[in-house]
DNA sequence: GTCATCATGTAAGCCGTTACATGATTGC
DNA sequence: GCAATCATGTAACGGCTTACATGATGAC
């Protein structure tokens, strides 16, 4: 999960370590709080992967394939690429996705979770990165999490936990962000449908 | 976390590895998958702590400090009781709760969240168990649950990730489930309230 | 020159997992 | 006798954490 992460915010821009763990408990917060002592040996896995490369100061600019599609607000990019290339600070390492990081970066948001991993965690950053999805896998993830939320609910119908006020309570409200959770995936769904559906029609009329 | 979950099912009677872990992934089962390769080592650490203790066949109905509170609706009770003394399962060892592990048990649920550990289930899990609190220090429990949803709001407002759909509108739906949590707890801490000024009313007109 | 911050990394450890190995009991 | 299930455990590993070690830069 870690490494879905970093590649996903490094498909954005290059960044080095310290900046990535920043923005890890920043941007995508919410979801996760990373630790030197994870990030720097996932950073070093990826790049032996061959799923990054370390990127020479001054080198980030000229974006090999990509002819400055100006994705990101351009004044706070303006800022970030000056404050990266800064010069002086020898020791910093920023890292680039490879072909084979896009590649990989791919497969880990498609693939199925690992084993013992949170279905949570693994759902919302997969859903903070699936603006790069091709639209049916996109529909298939949201369809799979739909799938998850109505197994759970099935499960919670079953399940008699103790018959004191607490627990009670505990698996009522759980019940309901079940229910509200899969009521947001379907709206997610049907918002991703009507684009499809647009889309298709542009298609047609052109 | 394990350990917490372990001691509160042995604390309401005894029970052996193989039977924990069904009501681990049953009673429990909406927080919590264990597997044997967890379980069984934490039975030893536990039993190594002094927390808990094998019981003999035929040793566990006569509880020795309680005098039989008829507590879990007795005809269930009973149905267990039978299953459990039946004699030929050589093998089998059934795990009760010591003093010191009933001490242990309340340090658990009372004591700070191990750094690192899920928030959710942590508090989930005290929340299931909480019965067993003296009142204040369930108060304390919701207290600090109340706090760490409103610091997590606080974060939330904060943090602009990303401008796409997805990422809204998953930070968007993070906040309105954190706010209901919210409100959740506050009806826990007023339903305490309530039970504490009914308590107290008792008292005086006793 | 020194202190805060930026920046990279290693070591030990915790807590859990899957896969495997083993054996008793029960029902047929 | 054989299979299903009950039951206990071990081994190897994974991923993340904290605590520690190190050093450059910039502000004052």
């Amino acid at each position: 999960m870690l490494e879905l992460a970093v590649l996903g915010l490094l498909k954005e821009q290059p960044l080095h370590g310290y900046e990535l763990k920043k923005r890890l408990g920043d941007t995508l917060g919410f979801l996760w709080g990373v630790s030197y002592g994870s990030l720097y040996p996932a950073l070093r896995r990826l790049e032996r992967a061959g799923a990054v490369e370390v990127v020479e100061p001054g080198d980030e600019a000229p974006a090999p394939p990509m002819p400055a599609t100006g994705s990101l607000s351009g004044e706070a990019a303006a800022a970030r690429v000056r404050r990266l290339a800064k010069p002086g600070r020898r020791n910093r390492k920023a890292y680039r996705l490879t072909e084979r990081g896009e590649q990989m970066f791919l497969e880990l948001l498609t693939g199925d979770t690992a084993p013992g991993t949170d279905d949570e965690r693994a759902f919302a950053l997969k859903l903070a990165f699936c603006r790069y999805l091709p639209r049916d896998a996109r529909m298939a993830l949201l369809e799979q999490r739909r799938a998850d939320l109505v197994a759970r609910l099935h499960r919670a119908r079953g399940s008699r936990a103790g018959q004191d006020r607490y627990a009670l309570s505990l698996l009522e409200h759980g019940r309901k962000s079940t229910e509200r959770d899969l009521e947001w995936v379907d709206e997610l769904i049907a918002a991703e449908r009507a684009a499809a559906a647009e889309a298709s029609q542009e298609g047609a009329t052109a």
